[in-house]
DNA sequence: GAAGGACATCGACAAATGTCAATGTCTTTC
DNA sequence: GAAAGACATTGACATTTGTCGATGTCCTTC
């Protein structure tokens, strides 16, 4: 067998060493917790409703005493889910004066789509 | 105040009945349970290494036999793993002999992707 | 058909997660 | 500064989830 070569229980043989992109492409394991991080975020309808209704809402921003009622949990539920959202970077938090404002974040959006790729 | 339209909270007013295109991009209970099911497949670091070593493996296919080692768990572990994996629609699989053999689905990916837009 | 191997399923357990009532903090208004 | 409201935090609880050892099923090969 050529040598810098690994062969497989079923036979095949792959390239261990170098010039294979597949290499380049395996996950380590920071770069898998952080992704997983970012989709368990995703990984619960009423975040997903949250980040959706944020998303959509106009001018980009949405009032979290707007969020309570579409979402029909309690107010302290609907709190935490914006907080895991935001934890996980997908959302934006503004305060201003009594009400929290919330924005979703674009380029993170991008990052997970990239790397669904 | 204009007929069909909703005050909110904070005073802004939003059209309540027709013609808004943000209604029609609002998540469904059932859109939103489907796609909280395949982010949840996402969730897990090893699931995501998982997938990585399946849809970069030569000829788009991994044996079950050689995602083992490479993910540190045990065999029953790996295999609910990849069970999870297989129910959200993520990946494919085939037994040949006493193999078994998983596959990427793209268009789940990129149904994915598109959810992320 | 007996033996061995690959993979799935089961049973059990600790850890993480979603949920809510109660409470705390901060801002606005009277 | 007292009252009221918006939102976050805490504490508690039931459910879900990740993990592994033990076991079961199916295929292949003597």
């Amino acid at each position: 067998m050529a040598a810098g070569t690994v062969t497989r229980k079923t036979g095949r043989t792959v390239s261990a060493v170098c010039c294979a992109p597949l290499r380049e492409s395996v996950l380590d394991d920071a770069s898998a917790a952080l992704l997983a991080t970012a989709f368990t975020a995703l990984s619960d309808p009423a975040r997903l409703k949250l980040l959706n209704l944020i998303a959509t809402a106009p001018a980009g921003e949405a009032c979290a005493c707007d969020l309570i009622e579409p979402i029909g949990k309690s107010q302290p539920t609907v709190s935490h889910h914006l907080k895991v959202l935001t934890d996980a970077g997908l959302i934006y938090r503004e305060k201003r004066g009594v009400w929290a404002w919330y924005r979703a974040n674009p380029e993170k959006l991008a990052q997970l789509r990239s790397a669904l790729a």
